[in-house]
DNA sequence: AGTGTAATCTGGAATTATTCTAATTCCGGC
DNA sequence: GCCGGAATTAGAATAATTCCAGATTACACT
């Protein structure tokens, strides 16, 4: 089986048929293999640009696609920071996301350990949570 | 001095001529009072068309720099969930949303007493959050 | 291998929230 | 009351994303 969380950048090829039961085709597996081989945090447009240096025909609009297919198969997760174009990770683990604005750079912040947002938040019993993002901007220090 | 977190529909005259730094004009203190009035987080949109039936003559235009006026000048927080337009909050505690898949309505869900970002989430040494969002979905409870 | 059917891909048009522009109006200070 | 800068306005422009309709591909079954 293949880890998401490999380090390397992986050939598309090395994806099995089906994932998550995604059915995989060439231009989801370059896209794939784009968000994992550089874990930057692209936007639609760049990884755009980055597949079509392997892929020439590849259309925008198959980017959005596939991006959307990845994403509600939980392969890659969607980052939103305010308005700005939504950017995409390939790190499933439970984290957030900090925006340095000194350089503009997208860092993962992970979550200490025991953490839970019961703890934190004051939500009223029986609440389900879907979805959770949390986006933070500032000077990202060390 | 007038506190926005009256519970009453404040009347735009009310606002001194000065707010934060702010200069108050007659669109500004319409589009704030739109805003104090019923807390359900409007998009721009919404405030334009509230806004217009005591001030027909205002533009959209107009609603959108009030807005970004306002916000500059921390007098109301823009609320972001993914990419669905921009909503409005009063409310200037610390808090985040939670919007309800069911009703779609957009709840303020505060903190627990004493706790601390830096005691959650592994940031390192230095930062400096200059901006911070959380937003939920899921179906709220109660 | 060949065919039928559904899924996917593609390019371009459409949509939508938001921002920009240029002309007009307003307001506070002289 | 006038001046200058700030604010407002209507409409055009922009940008990200989605939609659409036709072409292509892939899988399932023979």
């Amino acid at each position: 089986m293949i880890s998401l969380e490999q380090q390397k950048a992986p050939n598309p090829e090395d994806f099995p048929p089906d994932l998550e039961g995604l059915r995989m085709t060439k231009q989801r597996r370059e896209v794939l293999a784009v968000i994992l081989a550089e874990r930057d945090h692209p936007t639609a447009n760049d990884v755009f640009s980055r597949a079509q240096t392997r892929m020439p025909s590849i259309s925008l609009a198959t980017v959005y696609n596939c991006l959307e297919a990845l994403v509600s198969h939980r392969l890659v997760r969607q980052v939103n920071f305010e308005r700005e174009s939504s950017r995409y990770c390939p790190n499933l683990a439970d984290h957030c996301h900090f925006q340095d604005e000194a350089s503009g750079k997208i860092h993962d912040v992970n979550f200490k350990k025991g953490v839970k947002l019961e703890d934190i938040l004051e939500l009223p019993q029986g609440t389900e949570i879907s979805h959770l993002e949390i986006s933070l901007k500032g000077n990202f220090g060390k």
